[in-house]
RNA sequence: GCCGAAGUGGCGGAAUAGGCAGACGCGCACGACUCAAAAUCGUGUUCCCUCCGGGAAUGAGGGUUCGAUUCCCUCCUUCGGCACCA
């Protein structure tokens, strides 16, 4: 108590004449500095140390780095730190993906050219980032719209279309016909779907476009066996590639002309009763007959005013005309009417459907409003459907009837060739021709044509005598021309450039054009990862020798928000490059976890427009990196996110303090006193020290490995808390407080690495750096406790606590409760009927 | 609409094998220090009641279980994605 009270009043005098106060401004940009001269956090290939390649998602940089950038960052930047700590040689590239759909934005609206807008951005954030005091091996930065990086996106290009996955299709466009431009869905405002910059109500366009057979690999990427990636984005991105078993069948119109549709049900074929086709089929026109031409051209005008999400809408009131024309059925050769509807898409399927009223709903309810025919073709057991009266459709078990040779065939509900019915049917349509076993995907082709300047040239020329061809790969990179004009209403710069796309063909050496279109950037994010492991490599896309040390990715970290588009892609692509001989395994990344999402303080979306977005560098010139960090790790669950709070940071600001607090007191000492000068610690206190110590290392180490960096934080705040507990009573001095300083500096490190090394190296004397410290071992010993506290339930409720030695057994336990005074009091003399003793950990007595 | 996720004190969150609901922190209240304030330190803080004791409570309702924040069903709300934002 006196020595306690004796160091707090040295420690006061002394603050007014030492300036040993909190001071992070000035300490992390020193150690940032000396980190960056000495090359601590370069990342070289070592034989001799297990690797560990930590990635996580590249931002786009659209200006300031704002909080969402720190969170995505920052706790995996902490995980590779503990990583590395733990004796891995990691990599923890960053880069910037740079082309994309704001540049041009910018350009217009503020005259300015999209490179100069991107690489000032780039600039400041890359400052920004450097505040962070993170890990990232700058050497191996990667900007995708570099030209030696979009060199090699362009090559990948051409390999894909040397092997046939790259191929030219129609595919629809939103359009604005007065601006005579590409809209990006993001450019079409409201439910009347105008254009954001003029106005114009948009329309859908037709052009033909670059695809990559992203379909050939939809069953593998079904498969999720070998990489450990959550359970969410496993189902999301298996319900996105949506694959059914069925079977595919030609019906032919009165003209003639075939229409293939797919159908998971074969075995209702019989009840076919109307076809639907979407209004962009390319038969319409020929079905439909002079008197409905009206209402069909009527009708697909207004079908292409709406999204494809309002189309499929299950709620949404079906509507649909007829053409006037009539198809056959082929099982029956009954003829059927052709309708149109919106609600069938030409992107699914084959845009053409063959309607079973009666056994689906959307069908039924279209039957119904139409008074199209619904004829019953599965019976189910002990009813009797009609036509006529039925009020819903049947969609479930049942016998087949009405269906001529398969009359009393039995109908399950399982989906595919499971299903009885299904099989004997397709067998049958396979034996006459008319239809075979067929597998639909949901998921469709990648389309990677952008109308637009700022992003990777499409390097491919087309010749009117030889078609489509790469460009030599010996004249890569084909370069964007910066020379481009910024009309403010007007089509892609390529497209108008005076010269730029003319060129020879590389077959003939005649005349021939460039593609003007631009690659899609998820083309570039599909490969970055591999681009950061030789970023200025010129033989090829990186070095084979870094690939073969540091692939695969071992953690990737990113937003949920790309489940289904950027881990689909890359996935893909690492499977086609796979095939081509580029790359090795079956994944590109073996462990996978989304961070959530920091909303604004109202809980709204932060953005610019709205004014909300929470700057990070007002944050870090207030409180330092430090503890801007250990609030971002600690103020939410990172798989989970959450709104900003704004008040909450002051309290890891006093953590951070208290910290500090506690070593640089002049009095303090960081090694072990003799005996006789230690602090007058009593073994118990001592013993309690030493228990919460490696409790500490053990819960942290796990929380690190989990990606639950808020208990990470709470930790280390509990710790602190008992060494300040420990040092009141004495503890000071002592080789478990010594320890526990040692400890507690380590596990800090990767959190707030800027404290953790001035505390290391300068105020407790230790060899710099503690980045390169190991990390602290569990004394499992030591970390044991001695006696357990046992709640005692009397029927579920808890009524007492008894406490009982570690190691009693469950005789013991009970025998413990049992006797508990509280406890007999509540059983008011009934006899116990039964007693759980649950695992040492709780004793419930049910009367 | 479809697919996915989440709902716990005034707030962010914890509870890591179905076993003590509310760790840690914010905020708030009271106290110490101070001429005063800030900072710091200490104590308290889910709600209700008849307050040395008891009851209720993890979005709502139901189910399984000795026991449910945790598992199952129905519903509600919020968030993410829906293929040209990245």
């Amino acid at each position: 108590m006196t020595a306690t009270n004796k160091n707090q009043t040295v420690e006061k005098t002394d603050q007014t004449s030492r300036d040993i106060s909190y001071n992070p401004r000035v300490m992390e940009k020193k150690w940032q500095a000396k980190w960056e001269a000495d090359k601590l956090y370069r990342s070289v290939i070592d034989e001799s140390r297990p690797k560990h390649y930590a990635l996580t998602m590249l931002p786009y940089p659209s200006g300031d780095l704002h909080i969402g950038h720190w969170f995505s960052m920052i706790p995996p930047d902490a995980r590779a730190r503990f990583k590395r700590m733990q004796g891995y040689n990691v990599l923890f590239p960053m880069g910037f993906d740079a082309f994309g759909l704001p540049a041009e934005g910018a350009a217009i609206k503020h005259n300015i050219h999209p490179k100069k807008w991107t690489y000032e951005n780039i600039d400041r954030m890359r400052t920004q980032m450097r505040s962070m005091g993170a890990m990232f091996d700058w050497e191996r930065e990667a900007v995708s719209s570099d030209p030696e990086y979009y060199k090699w996106t362009e090559w990948f290009f051409i390999q894909l279309f040397k092997h046939g996955l790259a191929y030219r299709k129609k595919a629809m466009v939103d359009w604005c016909p007065k601006d005579n431009t590409t809209l990006a869905r993001e450019q079409v405002k409201g439910e009347e779907r105008v254009c954001e910059r003029c106005g114009t109500p948009v329309i859908k366009k037709e052009l033909e476009q670059w695809f990559f057979k992203a379909t050939k690999y939809a069953d593998e990427l079904l498969v999720f066996d070998e990489i450990e990636w959550p359970q969410t984005v496993r189902t999301l991105q298996t319900n996105w590639i949506g694959r059914s078993e069925g079977a595919s069948v030609i019906f032919k119109t009165e003209q003639g002309d075939e229409i293939e549709i797919f159908t998971t049900r074969p075995d209702t074929l019989w009840g076919a009763t109307f076809m639907v086709m979407s209004p962009e089929h390319p038969l319409v026109e020929k079905v439909t007959t002079p008197e409905h031409k009206a209402a069909v051209d009527e009708y697909k005008l207004q079908a292409a005013r709406q999204t494809d999400i309002e189309r499929e809408a299950t709620d949404k009131e079906k509507t649909g005309v007829f053409t006037g024309g009539y198809a056959i059925n082929p099982v029956n050769n009954e003829r059927i009417p052709i309708w149109i509807a919106d609600y069938v898409l030409m992107s699914y399927g084959t845009g053409a459907i063959m309607a079973v009223p009666a056994h689906d709903e959307r069908d039924f309810a279209f039957a119904r409003k139409y008074g199209l025919p619904v004829i019953p073709v599965i019976q189910p057991e002990g009813a009797e459907l009609n036509g006529e009266t039925m009020q819903a459709a049947h969609e479930h078990e049942g016998v087949m009837i009405n269906s001529g040779p398969f009359n009393g065939t039995p109908a399950t509900s399982d989906k595919g060739m499971k299903n009885p019915a299904i099989k004997a049917v397709v067998e049958w349509l396979e034996e006459k021709g008319i239809g075979k076993r067929s597998v639909n995907y949901r998921y469709r082709d990648w389309l990677i044509s952008r109308q637009r300047y700022w992003g990777a040239p499409i390097p491919m020329v087309h010749c009117e005598i030889h078609g489509w061809n790469p460009v030599p790969e010996d004249q890569l990179p084909v370069l964007l021309p910066d020379d481009v004009e910024w009309k403010p209403t007007g089509e892609s710069p390529l497209k108008l450039h005076p010269t730029w796309k003319n060129t020879t063909c590389p077959v003939c050496g005649g005349p021939a054009v460039r593609e003007t279109d631009t690659m899609d950037t998820f083309m570039c994010s599909s490969w970055y990862h591999l681009r950061y492991l030789s970023p200025h490599y010129d033989k090829g896309p990186f070095d084979e020798a870094e690939y073969n040390y540091w692939m695969p990715v071992d953690t990737y970290t990113g937003g949920i928000e790309h489940a289904t588009m950027h881990l689909l892609y890359t996935r893909f692509f690492h499977k086609a490059l796979r095939d081509m001989g580029i790359t090795e395994g079956n994944e590109p990344m073996m462990q996978l976890r989304n961070q959530g999402m920091v909303l604004a303080e109202d809980h709204s979306k932060m953005s610019k427009s709205r004014g909300n977005v929470v700057a990070p560098d007002v944050l870090v010139e207030k409180y330092g990196a430090d503890t801007v960090r250990a609030y971002i790790m600690f103020f939410a669950r990172w798989e989970m996110g959450a709104p900003w709070d704004s008040k909450g940071i002051e309290g890891t600001a006093r953590w951070i303090r208290r910290t500090w607090t506690l070593f640089t007191d002049p009095a303090e000492r960081s090694e072990v006193q003799p005996e006789g000068q230690a602090g007058p610690a009593d073994a118990e206190t001592l013993r309690r020290l030493r228990r919460k110590v490696h409790q500490t290392v053990r819960n942290v180490s796990r929380d690190f490995e989990n990606f639950e960096f808020n208990t990470v934080v709470s930790g280390l705040m509990e710790l602190l808390n008992e060494m300040y507990k420990a040092r009141e009573a004495g503890a000071s001095g002592s080789p478990e407080w010594v320890e526990a300083q040692d400890i507690y500096v380590r596990l800090l490190a990767p959190v707030a690495p800027h404290i953790a090394e001035e505390l290391w190296t300068v105020q407790m004397g230790r060899p710099y750096s503690v980045h390169q410290q190991p990390w602290p071992e569990v004394d499992e010993e030591a970390a044991k406790e001695d006696s357990i506290e046992i709640p005692v339930q009397v029927n579920g409720k808890v009524r007492d606590r008894v406490i009982v030695p570690a190691e009693a057994n469950e005789e013991q336990i009970k025998a413990a409760a049992l006797a508990s005074e509280t406890v007999r009091r509540h059983l008011e003399g009934r006899e116990p009927r039964k007693v759980i003793v649950a695992n040492r950990r709780l004793v419930n007595i049910v009367v």
